[in-house]
DNA sequence: TAATTTAATGACTTCTGAGTCATTAACTGC
DNA sequence: GCAGTTAATGACTCAGAAGTCATTAAATTA
């Protein structure tokens, strides 16, 4: 039968947080299919049925993680395009910037990777994600790019497209950080990084030179 | 008992890369562990049985798969460094170019988001394909770079890390193909991506303007 | 054509891990 | 302090998939 010995403390409000933080961190690592569930309760601190008061499904646990991450950064980046003044390479420069360090610098930065590896498993996630995080960034970056060609500090260019090239260097160095970055001995510094990707974006695009 | 109705044909030779393709393919769809045998057998038409014939385990065929794809492109590359006299803009350039014809538009495009979403879960794969591809991959494009730096026709950036914004929109490019790219009605044609790249890459790696 | 070899099969075994639920104990109100 | 409520547990069930092997038939040899 049962000995349920060690029912540690009640924490009906904090619990689901702690459960999407310890499930998206797993998924991260290991993949949507290779994540035991007992291994998120674990690392949340609870028991396996404790995740099934909070949701009813492993795959509901990881709809719910990735939704956790994405709410409130797009909103930010749309009123840094609203707000801005200058010149537009600096609007460019500094959407990548905030995506970087609201993103990249916090525990949200595997969602990317996540997505990634699993968009063909969880279509319905992958489309609710293309919809409310990549189809508003991309829209974010082409208003940047618009604004640049309109006011003629920007070669014309084809701007749909040009806005995969300009955030794929920035996608790439978050994905890396949590695939392959294990195997290098020394991994790039993410500064020089994007300072080198910003400094070729302004030479590369603009009319006049810096 | 057994009944085994149907053994078709017997062809010991090309079996084993028919089988590894059909892994590859599934692999990159859905994901190591999201992958059933059953699946791949189906999918090069045999049996699961069969595919015990030619590999140990699920892992042994994984590695097999990978390895695959990897072995001539990058001696390639190699060569192609050797023997360029030209620009170092061109040179990059070709190597990209190369790296997209020889990989991008083949079978084994798939392996580059395989490996970012696999990596964390077989260690000894990611070395393998770190230390064979990615090194050596890396050391084409920085031989590319010094070059130009020390003709003084790249202005003068750090090279190790300005390797990962080269080459990062091309991989970038390769993954979204097998991700996110079912989500989107319209996907960027890669001839224009690849264009815009080179491009900026020109002017904002250049001295003298083209 | 018959005997021998071996590629191929698929039913079976085994094990892992998702999901359940009767039991327990931490809180809440009286 | 006591009764009632509910958050939490973890042993259990069960489905699904990895890996096995006795059986079969295609190819080869005599």
């Amino acid at each position: 039968m049962n000995r349920p010995s060690a029912p540690r403390k009640r924490r009906k409000e904090a619990r689901p947080s702690e459960l999407t933080a310890a499930a998206l961190a797993l998924f991260v690592e290991k993949g949507f299919a290779a994540t035991r569930l007992d291994d998120i309760a674990a690392r949340a601190g609870v028991s396996k049925g404790t995740l099934y008061l909070y949701f009813d499904s492993k795959e509901a646990l990881f709809k719910a993680a990735i939704q956790e991450g994405i709410i409130p950064v797009v909103a930010e980046g749309e009123s840094i395009v609203a707000r801005h003044e200058g010149a537009s390479i600096d609007l460019l420069c500094r959407l990548l910037e905030n995506y970087w360090s609201r993103i990249g610098e916090t525990p949200f930065a595997g969602i990317p990777k996540l997505m990634v590896a699993e968009a063909h498993n969880f279509p319905e996630v992958a489309q609710f994600y293309y919809e409310n995080v990549i189809r508003r960034g991309r829209a974010l970056l082409g208003a940047a790019l618009e604004r640049g060609v309109a006011r003629n500090e920007f070669r014309p260019l084809p701007v749909e497209t040009a806005i995969d090239v300009v955030i794929a260097p920035v996608l790439m160095l978050l994905i890396w950080r949590f695939s392959m970055a294990r195997c290098q001995d020394e991994n790039a510094d993410p500064r020089t990084y994007l300072d080198i990707h910003t400094s070729l974006l302004r030479r590369g695009l603009m009319v006049t030179q810096v």
